[in-house]
DNA sequence: TATATATTTAGACAAATGTCTAAATACTAT
DNA sequence: ATAGTATTTAGACATTTGTCTAAATATATA
């Protein structure tokens, strides 16, 4: 969980996670939308994937980036805990 | 948010928050629970106080916190989306 | 094979973070 | 007043983080 928390702590990897929502979309779509080296957002989307939210694939020479919710559920369930 | 997910963003936060969940307490209670020099606890609860998540009243010598969990509302508002 | 494109890796660097000790502040009680 | 307790503030220091440029890797295409 720490780890995943880390990886939310920094706007442009949410902003990765909120377009990621939408549809599934290649490393350099994403740091299309960003005003940042593209190294800078490989970075961001490996520190992503170290965390489990977001998985890849390669197809040729793209590499296609997916969210995965699965890991946030720890941290729902932490926030709904300290709410109750 | 920003300042929020920061705040989320260290395992002794988030720790005492889990404590202040059950009851307050004051300042000193809370460090005797880590073992951690009291000035870095007293650090921690700043970085929890400026996100919001908690408050303080002073009683005397003690100084209590309190847990807020209104400003998880956005965050628990991220989180769902991403889920949706 | 040679060149272009997509992406990551390596390495440098500044800024932010977490920890500590020492000192300051504020209150309590003798 | 003086001493003790609770807590924070100040300042130092090492570690982590986010950014960049340059270089490496992998694939596609002429």
């Amino acid at each position: 969980m720490n780890e995943v928390f880390k990886a939310l702590n920094d706007p442009a990897r949410r902003e990765i996670l909120k377009l990621l929502r939408k549809r599934d979309m290649t490393a350099g779509e994403i740091a299309a939308k960003f005003d940042m080296a593209a190294p800078s957002v490989s970075h961001h989307l490996d520190k992503l994937k170290q965390a489990g939210l977001v998985t890849t694939v390669k197809e040729g020479q793209y590499i296609t980036y997916s969210i995965n919710t699965t890991v946030l559920d720890d941290v729902l369930q932490f926030i709904l805990t300290l709410k109750k």
